[in-house]
DNA sequence: TCACCAGTGGAGGGTTCG
DNA sequence: ATCACGAACCCTCCACTG
């Protein structure tokens, strides 16, 4: 989809087309999730921080973000996609891979395919997308990338919607780009590219393997002469297995009191223990992440002999790891992941002797569920993660999928409050 | 008893992507 | 001057095992 979060805003506020229009944290703290053409001149792009963004195009329009509106219209757009072909691997909420190997014997060829598939998402959904077509998908990938609309300081030059690499002329195509734009070129692999001398696809194509591979390291040297030759086998998966569950945030003020980390922790472990419960798993290795205010991060992990998934459990796995953490740089960040997954029914063989009881705990879970279910996930949290408020009332903050999206709010006022 | 080796899994950091 | 969040994957180091 071409800019999406901005061209599903621009949906319900018509007036703001043709205007910069900016999607994404609006606090101190925020990033950029998606920039409008108009504001893209400005050199304003994803993943930027907001207020850079607000320097550079200080007469762009900025919107906080609706996660839930755009999963919402995600589900139409894949809905689309479905009805080109059940192989459709998603990519993020805006993209998916297609394999339309077998369904051009009923619908045309892929570019025909392509074109149907933009109008019909055009008509029906009042939605901008482009489409690469390729023999595989990171050549696909790249394509699409091509066929998008482009934004200079001098204007936008409109996309070419479909963008065809075809059979035999992936090598063509590749090798005249910049190394960047290979899956897995970053910054970092990027510096390292340049001191060997290579600048587009096809100086490292013309490399000895090898040395890649001594560089950059087996896998990712591997992989990398392997794109570079425009080989790439990998198969459009529908349904890939989730391999970890967490949740971080970032805080509007850094935390000092440990008190207040303590209770930023119960309320992370209780989201991400919610999670586990809803894809009916439990998790043995959990992580704590926390970033500094001097922007430095650690991670201290932890694995269990069992799988959990109560709140409970993951707060007890994951608080102490705080003692391995130097706090007097205060707290900008902090995370709560959960992986290694299993069955989580194994810890109700285990008591660990403790005042709290594993069994009670499962049984909490289940009724925090049911609750969450009917009222929403605001309506129950743990008691430990209530705040005092500055006007003494007791707020109860709940971490929601998506709600923190792109950084703190700018007052650092609870995302979702609720009052008691 | 010691040195060495290979395999495994955990921990922690780093990189990349959208 | 400022840098989110969620996830995947990789590398290295290390302890343990035999």
């Amino acid at each position: 989809m071409d800019a999406f979060f901005v061209a599903v805003e621009l949906r319900r506020r018509p007036e703001l087309r043709g205007l910069p229009v900016v999607v994404g944290g609006t606090g101190r703290r925020g990033v950029v999730a998606a920039a409008s053409y108009e504001a893209r001149r400005y050199g304003v792009h994803s993943a930027m921080p907001s207020a850079t963004a607000r320097r550079l195009c200080p007469a762009a329009v900025f919107l906080p973000g609706d996660h839930a509106t755009y999963s919402a219209v995600s589900a139409e757009v894949h809905a689309h996609f479905q009805a080109v072909t059940p192989l459709v691997e998603p990519l993020a909420l805006d993209e998916a891979f297609l394999d339309v190997t077998g369904a051009r014997a009923l619908l045309g060829d892929g570019v025909t395919i392509a074109k149907r598939l933009r109008a019909a998402i055009r008509d029906d959904l009042d939605l901008s997308c482009s489409v690469g077509v390729a023999t595989n998908k990171f050549i696909a990938k790249l394509a699409s990338v091509d066929a998008k609309p482009r934004a200079t300081p001098a204007g936008i030059r409109p996309g070419r919607g479909v963008f065809d690499v075809p059979p035999g002329g992936e090598l063509d195509y590749l090798h005249a780009l910049t190394v960047r734009r290979l899956w897995g070129v970053g910054p970092a692999t990027l510096t390292r590219l340049e001191r060997m001398g290579v600048a587009t696809v096809g100086d490292l194509a013309a490399l000895d393997p090898q040395a890649v591979i001594g560089a950059l390291g087996r896998a990712h040297g591997h992989d990398l002469v392997d794109l570079a030759n425009g080989r790439d086998d990998r198969a459009v998966e529908p349904e890939r297995e989730v391999k970890s569950i967490g949740h971080e945030e970032t805080f509007a003020h850094d935390l000092h009191d440990l008190d207040d980390i303590r209770r930023e922790i119960t309320r992370l472990a209780d989201a991400v223990a919610s999670r586990l419960r809803a894809h009916g798993i439990g998790a043995r290795t959990l992580t704590l992440k926390v970033r500094d205010g001097g922007f430095v991060t650690i991670t201290r992990a932890t694995t269990l002999a069992g799988a959990v998934d109560t709140g409970e459990a993951i707060r007890r796995a994951v608080e102490p790891l705080l003692e391995h953490v130097d706090l007097a740089a205060g707290v900008r960040l902090l995370g709560v992941s959960a992986s290694k997954f299993g069955s989580p029914a194994e810890q109700l063989q285990f008591d660990d002797g403790s005042s709290t009881d594993p069994v009670r705990w499962h049984h909490a879970s289940r009724a925090i569920d049911r609750v969450r279910e009917r009222f929403g996930a605001a309506a129950i949290g743990p008691a430990s993660s209530v705040a005092v408020g500055a006007d003494g009332r007791r707020r109860v903050r709940i971490v929601r999928s998506g709600a923190q999206q792109w950084g703190p709010d700018h007052d650092g006022t609870p995302t979702d409050p609720h009052a008691r």
